[in-house]
DNA sequence: TTTACTGCAAATATTTTGCAATATC
DNA sequence: GATATTGCAAAATATTTGCAGTAAA
């Protein structure tokens, strides 16, 4: 994970705290360190067990509290793919994710020009400040898998 | 709402139902004509509030069961817009949507550009079938209320 | 010293599931 | 008649909230 993306954060959240009359807990900075050591997608369950052997006992509704915080200050984004909240850490190149329907597999997609398309787009009466994009499909494992099972079907009759 | 998508998701639904061993319960139908009737997004809760008044009773398992049904048949998409799910029926050209971060409202982005764009990105071992694009930003709206309260606090000072 | 924050438990909200009754095929 | 589906209630999940104790400022 990148070091500066996550001394940035912390100084996104420093300034946040600071600025506004809340307070600098260590739950907070363990919470947002641990979220950096995540890599990728996670669940809160899974940031609350990593949390857990690291020995730092946080609380479920600190752990709300936090990410939520987070959210707001655009430090952590949030995807819901398939009923389930997975959140990561928020770059500037990480918006646009591939999603198997089938085994719930996401991957992110590199695509510069994707990017330069989707913020050079002047939208009426809106101020954009950032994307997601979701594009859903099937994946080649499962697209084989579903062949084969075509396969078998067409041959038993 | 398009009368011709409502037919071609009736068809959709039978031919699924038929071919597969499951039932056409009148439920499953009221549901679906419920959701067209709905226009725009809509959350289950006001899905069932619908059918109450147009005397319908269904359970609420019964709205979770046809509604995931049509998700899987494509006939409905589903949106996470700040931790409330919200449904549409869905249509080639509703996948692209401007958030609000900060009052929460929704608005179609209508671009075909960016539909083609999508449509055309070639994904290595994946089979795109569909796309969400959320764009988040402040709207017009928002961004007054703001600037008229930053003045404010500068006319504090 | 003040009061924002935490942990805990309870409350609330959302979605799924087990089961008996019902209705489709 | 066989069994998929419904309604209901309970269970499982996910998230928020109230409150007393704790700790940051």
């Amino acid at each position: 994970m990148d070091k500066n993306l996550l001394t940035k954060a912390r100084n996104t959240l420093t300034k946040y705290l600071e600025e506004n009359g809340r307070r600098k807990t260590p739950e907070r900075y363990a919470i947002l360190d641990t979220v950096f050591a995540m890599g990728g997608h996670f669940t809160l369950d899974m940031l609350g067990q990593k949390m857990e052997q690291d020995n730092f006992r946080v609380s479920r509704a600190t752990i709300y509290n936090a990410i939520n915080l987070f959210l707001k200050l655009r430090i952590v984004i949030k995807h819901n793919i398939q009923n389930e909240s997975f959140y990561e850490v928020y770059s500037d190149d990480n918006h646009c994710h591939q999603i198997c329907t089938v085994c719930g597999k996401v991957k992110e997609v590199q695509n510069a020009d994707i990017y330069e398309f989707i913020s050079n787009m002047r939208l009426k009466r809106f101020h954009q400040r950032g994307f997601n994009l979701y594009i859903y499909g099937v994946c080649s494992t499962c697209q084989a898998k579903i062949t084969r099972k075509k396969t078998r079907e067409k041959t038993k009759k």
